[in-house]
RNA sequence: GGGUAGGUAGCGAAGCGGUCAAACGCAGCAGACUGUAAAUCUGUCGACAUAUGUCUUCGGAGGUUCGAAUCCCCCCCUACCCA
């Protein structure tokens, strides 16, 4: 194997990192296995809990990515035994159990999504559950008494919970326990993880060290905000850009975050152009809307194409900014002449119940033809020639009735 | 084992016998505006029918009342404190 200079890895590696625990070891490291030719194992892990992978994901794949491209070994675990535990960041909240299967299913479907960042041929997948639910209950006890309950309050989110009398479960303590073990049983050289995740990768560290193993350089990367622009982007606030979301939400998403934001998620997101002509701070300064669009053509051609960004742009330039329907509307059919507005809009999805549509037309939310229509009881006279309906900003479909013959 | 505080719509949180489908905030949806799906303002936000209502909801099961989310009884659950 062969690897670039260490200063040169360094700089790559610590670019856009919160922190490396510590940079002297890592060099340590880099400088051993560019001497012995023997790649670094890093470790990256993830519950597959929920298998949506959005944007912030990526900021941590993409280093992850780095690391491959320099020669490393990405590892990647799918947590299907610490799922079961369920993650103590924030309240915990029960969780619906997975079965042995859909945990399967779900990691699977991570790593697909995972894969349209790291390099899928070099990526070294595993599942914790064939060393962790190997474990006896013994084996648990002695793991647990290599810590202490005091280091385990020093965690923030732990001690914050302490304090306001709020309650922490003996599993929660565990979790930390558990992905250290990953560590301890992978003996891998670096961890990676969001900022969220620091306490758990110095856990690992620790083990590691407890267990005689050279102990792992810990990186934390930056959680991104989402479009909100307040919070972590999060599938569940609604603050999420999607790996599988279609290239039009993708690219519309993301044009709508805070123009403040364009210079971060510009360099969390987008690959390295190297020698790039203008800086992009300079950038947004001339032209924030370029500027912006040009984010969004990036990110949706790392997820799909250039020829889908450009897709998503005119889709967007057209629908959102001139407010015309889309080509190749999705077509519903209705046997009758005659069916009432509220009707076809539940019908076709854009609306979850008759009362529901009701309160779009009442909204000034449907158009028919590109005639808004505020009567509720508006029955709509069908034929075999389309009638295009507009609800709400972005759903557009046509209708055609009167198949029934009489 | 004992004590205390609680369990209300997606979440947070009022209400504590009728005017409660239930204040308010957040999220959601829509309209206006905008380079934008951001921000802001406005409307809406259980269901079914309609403008007058009907039905199902306030942890669960009973009960008292003309009438309960609100009172009584039993049960379940959650948190904290003391042992």
């Amino acid at each position: 194997m062969h690897f670039p200079p260490v200063t040169e890895q360094l700089d790559i590696i610590v670019n856009n990192t919160i922190e490396v625990l510590s940079t002297d070891e890592l060099e340590k490291k880099l400088t051993r296995s560019l001497k012995t030719g023997k790649p670094l194992k890093i470790k990256f892990g993830a519950d597959p809990t929920r298998p949506d992978l959005h944007l912030g994901h990526s900021v941590v794949l993409r280093k992850l990515r780095e690391f491959q491209d320099l020669g490393h070994e990405a590892i990647l675990i799918i947590g299907d035994f610490t799922a079961m535990i369920g993650d103590p960041s924030g309240k915990s909240k029960t969780r619906p159990q997975l079965t042995a299967e859909e945990v399967k299913e779900n990691g699977k479907s991570y790593f697909e999504q995972a894969s349209k960042i790291l390099d899928q041929e070099k990526t070294i997948i595993c599942y914790n559950a064939d060393w962790l639910g190997a474990m006896h209950f013994a084996d648990v006890i002695r793991l647990s008494s290599h810590y202490t309950v005091a280091r385990m309050l020093e965690r923030n989110d732990f001690e914050k919970r302490y304090r306001s009398q709020e309650p922490i479960s003996i599993h929660e303590f565990l979790y930390p326990l558990a992905q250290g073990m990953d560590s301890v049983h992978l003996k891998n050289d670096v961890e990676l993880g969001g900022t969220d995740q620091k306490f758990n990768l110095l856990v690992g560290r620790d083990l590691q060290r407890e267990y005689g193993i050279d102990p792992q350089v810990c990186i934390t990367m930056p959680l991104l905000v989402g479009t909100d622009g307040v919070e972590k982007m999060s599938k569940s606030l609604g603050n999420a850009i999607c790996f599988n979301d279609i290239p039009e939400d993708m690219y519309g998403r993301t044009l709508s975050i805070p123009d403040t934001m364009i210079e971060t998620y510009w360099n969390l997101l987008v690959p390295h152009h190297r020698g790039a002509a203008t800086p992009i701070t300079k950038r947004i300064a001339d032209d924030p809307r370029e500027a912006k669009r040009e984010l969004a053509r990036e990110v949706v051609t790392q997820y799909y194409s250039a020829d889908d960004a450009v897709k998503a742009e005119e889709h967007f330039d057209r629908v959102i900014v001139n407010k015309q329907a889309p080509d190749d509307l999705p077509i519903i059919e209705f046997d009758d002449c005659e069916v009432p507005l509220f009707t076809i809009l539940v019908q076709a999805g854009a609306a979850t119940s008759n009362t529901a549509a009701r309160h779009l037309i009442a909204n000034n939310a449907i158009q028919i033809d590109g005639i808004t229509c505020p009567d509720i009881h508006y029955v709509a006279r069908l034929d075999e020639n389309p009638k295009t309906i507009k609800a709400g900003k972005r759903k557009f479909f046509k209708v055609t009735g009167g198949k029934k013959t009489f």
